[in-house]
DNA sequence: TTCATTGGAGAGTGTCACTATCCAATCATG
DNA sequence: CATGATTGGATAGTGACACTCTCCAATGAA
């Protein structure tokens, strides 16, 4: 496949695709002379995964290429490169670096965790992960606008949060090979947060108009 | 309060109040002389409300400036501001243009929520809302990634949405005003956005070490 | 032969949320 | 009352980011 027709069939511009091989988002095609080289259809898919993440999920191209990095480790095992490719997502950006409330809220984090008996799982849930960090500083925000973030209001959403997992992991364990199941995870992760998100102010406008409106 | 105290109180810069009223964000304050103005409480509240919506929910200036005209429309009822307050908030952006699979993807959300009898409610479910937008474009995704997106796959992710928008609502229903509780639905549903997402890849890494990990 | 395409690299574009600079009017202080 | 800081107001500049454009010599296809 050349790389007009990988432009074609993606639909993302040559310009386009010749800067993520520039960025390194993208593996360079096989050298077929000297200035020509072949695209196959493991181009093809990658490029939609980047898509995907850069798009949808909003992920910095930096960002991807450790995610991508990540997948394609072979020294790890599938457990790991599931949890660094997933790890190296980011969140929403973060507050003010100075520390209002940050105390607070990371108290309010570890406590949420003890309680569920989350904390004995190393791998993104550790003070280090970029999750756990996501997950501080929005309770920091909670927090400095005074909105109810407890222990007891976060753990509506935690419970729901372990549901989902379940659901996800159902879906990536469709999967055969642990290549697939990597790539399925990162994927599903960043595509199914604006359904989830998207799914929760639709039920949100419906239960509100279960409860404001009258008839 | 001056504007010098309103920046130090909110940890916002002058330069970026001057911003925010200039936009329109922020309400000017009251004219005291002909090169001052005083500011108080609500003006501090809007301000870390706009920097919620900035920050952690990255909402851009001009979507910011709808949420909060509806915020303050005093025209309109209770479920119907939170409904526009919370529909003018974004989603995830919009992938190409051009409908490839966006049929489908119509018609998986459709069958979706006539499943879950989500249809009658006419706010934020129809087709003209944005969040129907968003969750369209996301299952659009999935559909061109070849990614599983089937109304059995979604449902597990509605039903979860459902749940929370019990416990948003919930949350919301302990403010006393109506002015506060339309106030709160934006924020909390905002706010809690990084905090749900963050708790899922937590219950994903752990959910994946539970599977994937020997002892 | 001739013209389009390729890989490669650098520079330019558009957007967006600020941020810096200026200005004249006016307080606040000594 | 002198003097320096602050304010509202306006305009222009910045930095990050994801492209996108332009140019080039080498090459391939018609």
């Amino acid at each position: 496949m050349k790389l007009a027709e990988l432009s074609e069939r993606s639909g993302v511009s040559t310009a386009t695709i010749k800067y993520y091989l520039r960025e390194g988002l993208l593996p360079p095609g096989r050298r077929v002379t000297a200035t020509r080289s072949a695209y196959d259809d493991s181009h093809l898919q990658r490029l939609r995964l980047v898509r995907a993440l850069i798009q949808v999920g909003r992920v910095p191209v930096a960002t991807a290429r450790e995610v991508l990095a990540a997948l394609e480790d072979d020294s790890l095992d599938h457990h790991h490169r599931l949890g660094i490719a997933v790890g190296a997502l980011p969140g929403a950006a973060e507050p003010d670096p100075g520390a209002p409330a940050a105390d607070l809220a990371r108290h309010t984090v570890d406590a949420l965790l003890s309680r569920l008996n989350w904390r004995e799982g190393a791998h993104a849930c550790g003070p280090g992960s970029p999750a756990y960090g996501t997950l501080v500083d929005a309770v920091g925000a909670l927090v400095r606008l005074n909105y109810p973030c407890a222990v007891d209001d976060l753990l509506p959403y935690a419970r729901a949060a372990a549901e989902l997992a379940v659901t996800d992991l159902d879906l990536v364990e469709r999967y055969d090979s642990p290549d697939a199941q990597v790539e399925a995870a990162v994927a599903l992760t960043v595509l199914y947060e604006p359904v989830l998100l998207s799914l929760r102010r639709i039920a949100e406008a419906r239960e509100s108009g279960r409860r404001f409106t009258s008839g």
